[in-house]
DNA sequence: GCAATCGTTCGGCGGCCGCCGAACGGAAAC
DNA sequence: GTTTCCGTTCGGCGGCCGCCGAACGATTGC
């Protein structure tokens, strides 16, 4: 049975700005030190250290300490998972009351972004919708790949077999874009995929942050692979 | 783009124990007055009565003012889905040092209970097992109804076809029980079929709680419907 | 060895917030 | 009308917690 306190405990680990900023950052998937966590959130080290140990401690963050640095990343997809529904929670509200500057501050990660390990924004959603009108995907009853979608993930878009054996993660999951306000592709081929579209320079990330950018060969590979012209 | 301060908020409105057994309780779908759960959270009228602002200003809870009594609930599914996603991430928890008694008086509750407003507990994994053996429901590669299972949910079990238009809510998704560790249908069609059981009075509600106790009228259901013998 | 950098621990300060009781307003029961 | 009950507002109290700076360890680089 679920407690009240450990929920409240849960949810106090977010419940801070800091800690927030901390974890939004984190969403990028990648690891950050400490001092790089610190500054991005502007508090001072001492202060990022002792909310690093809470949001360790409380399991949302792991660690991989090396040499002086301390490394932090996400503690899983799972982690990722539940902020990104608490992000659509926030993005889903009536008439939020945000100037366009922000808006058109953040149009290259509207554009396309990673959200942990799978495409997001625009591109992510436009991946997914080609994959459902081409019949890889079913979207009418749920949220899952067809027959011919797991072929095509295997034959056609490259990825290894053996990468996409179901274990404790779903093959497939919807995921809420809150730019889009529509499901992308998200689960174990969402991230291998998004792996496949890195990894082939289909899509390169801006600086240093979520959002990714379509290069020529992406494009012609998205032509190509699932007939998508106008994307972006 | 989401900011950290509106994370911290939203997740601020859970982080007091107090607002977090309120939003627990109401996790049975059905509206409590203010005074029921300042009683259930054991804090004073007056106190309660600043919580539920919050948690309603922000958007989890709405009220329904009737005579001297104000009603609230949860403001829809997608709250309850939010609050079983945090609490199955607690679950999760390895080794939660948990006596055994905690886990004897909710054996009830264990064996079956309502998730806002699909089945949940043994009852609800059961089901869904039982879905998935015969081709109704496909979990290999995601989390969807088959067309069979379509069918069988209007011709078999009884359920109004004009009540399974997927509208914003998708048909079919799972959601991870916290006691069994295992996904449950919910989603429209869980919901749905949620309402069929109880009101054939296949399953019926233990007190005035979550917990449901499946009836012998429902146990032959089960066995006629979906082949299931053996529940609980 | 020395300096620079990264992270940590510790003490203390300040503010937010959850709690209650008392008083009040409104609706229902009689 | 009177009483009772439900919920609210307000003021005040107490504790938790997030913040920083200073001092210290640890690691790397020179």
């Amino acid at each position: 049975m679920t407690s009240a306190s450990d929920l409240a405990s849960l949810a106090a680990l977010l419940a801070d700005e800091t800690r927030a900023a901390m974890c939004l950052a984190l969403l990028d998937g990648r690891a950050w030190t400490a001092g790089e966590l610190a500054a991005h959130a502007r508090v001072a080290p001492s202060t990022a250290t002792g909310h690093l140990h809470r949001l360790i401690g409380g399991g949302l963050l792991v660690e991989r300490r090396q040499g002086r640095h301390r490394y932090v990343q996400l503690a899983g997809a799972s982690v990722a998972q539940l902020l990104e529904d608490l992000a659509a929670r926030i993005e889903h509200r009536p008439a939020s009351p945000r100037g366009l500057r922000a808006v058109t501050a953040n149009s290259a990660m509207r554009r396309g972004r990673t959200c942990y390990d799978h495409l997001a924004g625009r591109l992510g959603v436009a991946v997914t919708d080609a994959m459902t009108h081409t019949g890889l995907l079913d979207q009418t009853s749920g949220f899952a790949l067809t027959t011919a979608g797991l072929a095509w993930l295997t034959d056609t878009a490259g990825l290894r077999p053996e990468d996409l054996r179901p274990g404790k993660r779903p093959l497939a999951r919807g995921c809420l874009d809150w730019t889009e306000r529509r499901q992308h592709l998200a689960g174990l081929a969402g991230a291998k995929l998004c792996e496949t579209f890195l990894g082939n320079d289909w899509v390169v990330r801006i600086g240093s942050g979520r959002a990714v950018r379509l290069t020529l060969n992406g494009k012609a590979a998205l032509r190509d692979l699932l007939g998508l012209s106008d994307v972006n």
